[in-house]
Order: structure tokens, then C-alpha cells, then sequence
DNA sequence: CCAGCTGCCGGAAACGTTTACAGAAACCGG
DNA sequence: CCGGTTTCTGTAAACGTTTCCGGCAGCTGG
């Protein structure tokens, strides 16, 4: 049967109706506050028999909470972005809280709606995880309607809580790592050079070079979008010329990753044989393909909980005091190996 | 500054005051209705200094709807699911409605909470994409506080409108085209016997196994769970004996195909050359490892897209008029080819 | 039997909107 | 200048909860 046909949900009114008790005692009842034997038996009943499920939105608007909370993220499809999800869900879930997915798409308009509508008070607080930090970005945090946490680095002025990778070393530890096996020609496909992640990369890639007393060669960099196709063709341009065919490439992400090695399983190179090929996220793609790809973890899964947690404890102590200082953590990034960059015999 | 420290969030009655009009005046200034110009001027100023913006609880309670819709699937790392979530973003918020994504983790209950949570009215209605039916299912469908659509396979006398995909002929599609590429010992590795789509994929295989004459062979079929290392496992089963070695291996969807890719690779096993390969879904997956898998496309956009639309329309013909037929749609199956499957020269 | 206490209860206000209604102001034609 | 129409405005109710507060009933101790 289609819930009361006439009249719609059964309120907290048609329970005391039925019960013959002021909506004061129904209420009482339901959230177990202290009560008669008697009442309590009656409201309970009449609950029952009504199906009654208490209206979230009124609740919400007397308590001034939705127990919601949003994560805006780029890119669902992205699998790091997938396991940040995770980690969120589960703690906040712990806590009480719904989780509301907000993809952006990474449009730079798309999360700066989504920081104003903090103030439509639809959830609670925000975790965000913006692709690039703009002018206007850094006002929105300021004046953000509510608790916010950003994952992705963040001007040190602005009095946000944010949880950051260290892309930079990241990348560096992957260079190293190739040099160790032998290689010494090592190409690199980045993602969009004008992106926070982007910028961070090529900055630790030229660190790991120079490191390793390598020079860092333009010819042999780069710059596309993050996504398999965007890497095959990147490894496409690299290999043209087969004289100067790097022996190793290391790849922003592993979608990247994926399509160089699509691009030299085409072409007929042998990977590590010929050419190592090195992923970062280290997300479900590293072991998708063939060979396993050595990756660097970010750690996404605990960049997450953490924001989650900083998060939570923004709500727990916002009880008008003074905001206390903005927090800042960071996920050391660690390297996996795997029979992507095994060393050669050769070179070994 | 972190706004008005004492007094929170500006309302309409703050700008009420500042304007020194009634707060009627100001909700429809702010509502686009009739003002005199003096008024709408002072409105507007007044709600631009104190920045303004509406409290949606209010507004959700006031009207009955929040303007938020709820998506519930099995699994967020799931391709299946991204695509449907990117197609039933698309439609939904462009038809001005937020998206609320749950990750049910294939967990019945959890499934059953979400049917019931829509009594709380915290959206205005739900997708959901059950992995399995029980009863309880069919008995929070029927009794459902608001208009819901299932994507899969319902029983017919639940009046919920469905969105199916027909698995049972993709499956069979796919072993036609190994047939017909010449290969004769095709084993199928499939999810949980259990679930629904399980159950409808091996209906498919042993259907197009008898269309092609061939024998439903006990020992060539591995039940296991979706997931990459799971095929990866299943394979090893399937590989354990050289005499009797598959030339095929049809896989319940692309994460198993690719953990199937995986283990023939490992042992020096060609694909195609000594094993075919197809997947299902045709997820982004399918184009990640070597060589691109053969894939049945389930047409999870279109699902999505679909939902959607019934959804929308559900929501704006509610106008208390008794509720219409349910209605079932359901999407074909489309095989793609690539070279997981490319017919050898000796059987071509 | 009464004063005082405790335990429950119901009335009513509040959260921030939208909107029905009625009254005030402005305008028009005569 | 007035009756009538139109336009605009303010008051108040409503949405479904939670919670403060005053009061009533039932005890207990004198």
C-alpha cells in the first residue's frame, strides 16, 4: 500500500493523535527521555502501527545540524580519489554523518559553488580536494560558512585545515629508484603543468634528476592530461625517434602509466626488458595491467581519514569559542616496486 | 573573518531589519515576485552586505522537498557504477536536483536502510542498485515513502519502476563471438552464484554455449567474487592442468578478465595466440591492461540516464494523482571487439 | 492533613522559510 | 474629488521537530 494515501507521512501529530498524548510526550518517548511505563507503551505502539519515521529536514532546522557532511572531489572516476571516499566514508559514517559525493569535474566555478553552498546549511561541514587553488579559492575558504578541509596545498596564511601528499618527494623517490635499477634515460609524462599536483611533480621530478646527476632534458618531458589515452599518445611522441628512446618513464598517475605501456606493448618494447615504466597513486590500475606497476602510494586512503577526523573535531569543539589554529598534516609518500622496473640483467 | 561571530548566519529577518521592510517583502524580492523598485533595491543591497544565503533546511521543510536525490549502488571502485553515477549526475543536475551517492558495499542491510531511510524525507527520491533481491526488499519497495527506481532485475509484481540490463544475452553474445573466432574449449569465470547479475550470466553462458553445440563442462566454470586477484586466482584453477587447457575464457566482468590476463601472462601464456579473453561491462578497465580486452557493454550510461529520467518524471507528475503503472526498460547488450579476442591464424 | 518534593505532562515558543489574506497606498477614469 | 481597480505591503500561519516552563498528581515526612 502507498503510505496514507490522504495526508501524506505520519507526523509526530498523528502519533500523539493516536495515542491520546501531547507531541511533547511522542517526542520525549522517541528520543528516551524519561516517561511513564504507560505513555511510553502507547507512543511506541501507535509509532509502530503508523510506520512512523521522523522527519530529518525539521529536525535539522531546529537543531541547526544536518549530520551531512560533503566531500567535492575532482573526479570520481579517478580510483585515488575512489579510495579517499573510502577512508571518509568510514569514519564519518562511524560518527553519525551521511556523506554527500560532490564531483566537480574539476571546474574551477563547480568548487567554488560548492564552498559558498556551505552556507545553505545543507551539511555540516566540507572536506574538498581542489585541482588548482585560485585567488578566488583562498577568499571562498576564508570566508567559508562553515568547518572546511582541503586536501591539496594551501597558502600557509589561509586558516584552513588541510591534510597535503608530498608529490614532491614522491616523484623524487621514483627518479631514484629508476636510476638504481640502471636507467638513466627517464622521460616523464605530467599532467597539466598550470595544477597544483602538476606543478608538484615536475618539481620533484627535476629534484630526483639532479640527485641522481641527471640533467634534466626537455625533449624528454611531457605535459597532457591525466588519463590513459592522454599517455599513450604522450609515449607515442616520446618514442619517435629510436635512437634517443628513453630507458625508463615515470608517469604522474597510473592511468598515465597504463597508456605508455599500452603505447610500448603496440609497438612491440618489452617492459622492463626495454623500457622500465614507473605510475604514481599506486591505486587498483598499478595492478590491473601487465606488467604490475611499480607506483608510488601517495597515501590516499590516509589522507583521507585524516581529513575526516580533522574534520570531526572542527565540529565536535565549534561550540562558539574562538576558532583554534588551523592544522596541517602530511602523508609521506612510499614507494612499491614491482616487475614494472625490475632491473635488467644488463643493467643490474 | 569567520562570519558574525554572535548571531550566526544572516537570515531573513536580519535583512529585514537592515532593509526596514517585513520579512514577506524580503522573501519575495528574493523570490523574484513583484516589489516596488525602492524595495527590491534595499533588499537586494541589504542581502549583499551581510551575504546572504537561503537556508535550505527552511526551504525543504516549508515545500515538502530538498531538492536532493539519492543514489545507492554496491560499490564506488566499481567502473559499473562511476558511469552510471557520471550519467545520472548529468541528467538530475541539470534538472536542478543535488546527487547523494551511498556505498552500500553490497551489504542487505545497508540496502534496507537506505529504503527506509527515505521516510525521513532527507531526499526526494532514490536509485538504487540492489546486488541482490530478498524479500524484505520487495516488501521496502512496496512500502517505500517515496518514489524509487531499481536498476536490475525485479520480480513483476512490484510496482516500482525498473531499469534492466539484459546480462543473460550479453553473456551469450560473448560465447558466439569466441565460437566464432574459432575456439572450442571456453571456460567462464563468473561472480557470486548468489547475486542476481550471477545468476543471469551463467543463464547467458549456458545459453550460448548450447546455441554453438557445445557442452556446458562443470570443470571449465569458476565461481569466485568480482575482483581483479580473484580471476588472477580463478585462472590459476583453470591453468592447473595443460592437457585440458581452455582456449577461451569468458569472464563475468573486466576486473576478473584482467586478473584472468594476468595469471596467462605470468605463465608465458599468449593472449590471444593460446588464450582468448573476453570481459563484461565494458568499463574504462577494459582499455587499461595488454592487450585491450574484448568486452560486453552492459550499457551502464544508459542505465544511469535512464533511471534518471523515471525518476524525474515520477517526481513531477506526484501531484497526489494516483500513482501511475510502473514502468520496466531495459537496455541491450553491445559487444566490443579488440584484440583480447582476435581470431589466431590457425583457427581463423 | 498539609507542606514540600519529585516525576510527568501539556502548552507554547522557536528554528527560517513561503504564502494566504487583508489592508494600505497608488493610480485611473469619470 | 471620489469610487474602483490595481499594485504593493505587512501580519500571521504553517511546515515537523525539540525543549523550556509552569502545573498537576502522587508521594513522603511531619
Amino acid at each position: 500500500m502507498p503510505r496514507t494515501p490522504s495526508g501524506g507521512q505520519p507526523t509526530i501529530v498523528s502519533i500523539a493523535e493516536r495515542a491520546e498524548v501531547s507531541i511533547a510526550s511522542v517526542s520525549r518517548v522517541l528520543n528516551g527521555l524519561g516517561a511513564r511505563r504507560d505513555t511510553v507503551e502507547r507512543v511506541e505502539r501507535a509509532a509502530a502501527e503508523l510506520g512512523y519515521v521522523p522527519n530529518a529536514v525539521a529536525r535539522s532546522l531546529k537543531d541547526g545540524r544536518t549530520r551531512q557532511l560533503t566531500f567535492a572531489m575532482p573526479d570520481i572516476g579517478n580510483p585515488v580519489y575512489v579510495a579517499m571516499v573510502r577512508a571518509i566514508q568510514s569514519v564519518t559514517k562511524a560518527a553519525g554523518y551521511r556523506l554527500l559525493l560532490h564531483s566537480t569535474d574539476a571546474v574551477v566555478d563547480d568548487e567554488l559553488a560548492v564552498l559558498h553552498s556551505l552556507g545553505d546549511r545543507t551539511s555540516d561541514g566540507l572536506i574538498i580536494c581542489p585541482i588548482r587553488i585560485t585567488d578566488e579559492h583562498v577568499e571562498a575558504l576564508r570566508t567559508a560558512a562553515g568547518p572546511v578541509v582541503v586536501i591539496g596545498s594551501l597558502p600557509d596564511d589561509v586558516p584552513v585545515d588541510s591534510v597535503r601528499a608530498d608529490s614532491v618527494a614522491g616523484a623524487a623517490l621514483a627518479v631514484r629508484h629508476l636510476h638504481e635499477t640502471g636507467r638513466r634515460r627517464i622521460a616523464f609524462v605530467n599532467g597539466p603543468p598550470d595544477t597544483v599536483p602538476g606543478r608538484n611533480r615536475d618539481e620533484g621530478f627535476r629534484t630526483g634528476m639532479a640527485e641522481c646527476g641527471l640533467v634534466y632534458d626537455d625533449s624528454l618531458v611531457v605535459h597532457t592530461d591525466f588519463g590513459i589515452d592522454s599517455g599513450a599518445e604522450a609515449a607515442e611522441r616520446l618514442l619517435t625517434d629510436d635512437a634517443s628512446r628513453p630507458d625508463a618513464v615515470f608517469c604522474a598517475n597510473d592511468q598515465l602509466a597504463l597508456g605508455v605501456a599500452r603505447a610500448l606493448h603496440s609497438r612491440g618494447l618489452r617492459i622492463p626488458e626495454d623500457v622500465a615504466v614507473a605510475g604514481m597513486d599506486d591505486s587498483l590500475l598499478a595492478q590491473a595491467g601487465w606488467p604490475p606497476l611499480t607506483s608510488v602510494d601517495l597515501g590516499s586512503t590516509e589522507r583521507g581519514r585524516h581529513a575526516a577526523e580533522l574534520l570531526l573535531e572542527r565540529l565536535r569543539t565549534s561550540d562558539g569559542t574562538r576558532p583554534s589554529a588551523p592544522r596541517t598534516t602530511t602523508a609521506p609518500p612510499r614507494l612499491v616496486v614491482r616487475a614494472s622496473t625490475a632491473p635488467t640483467a644488463v643493467n643490474s
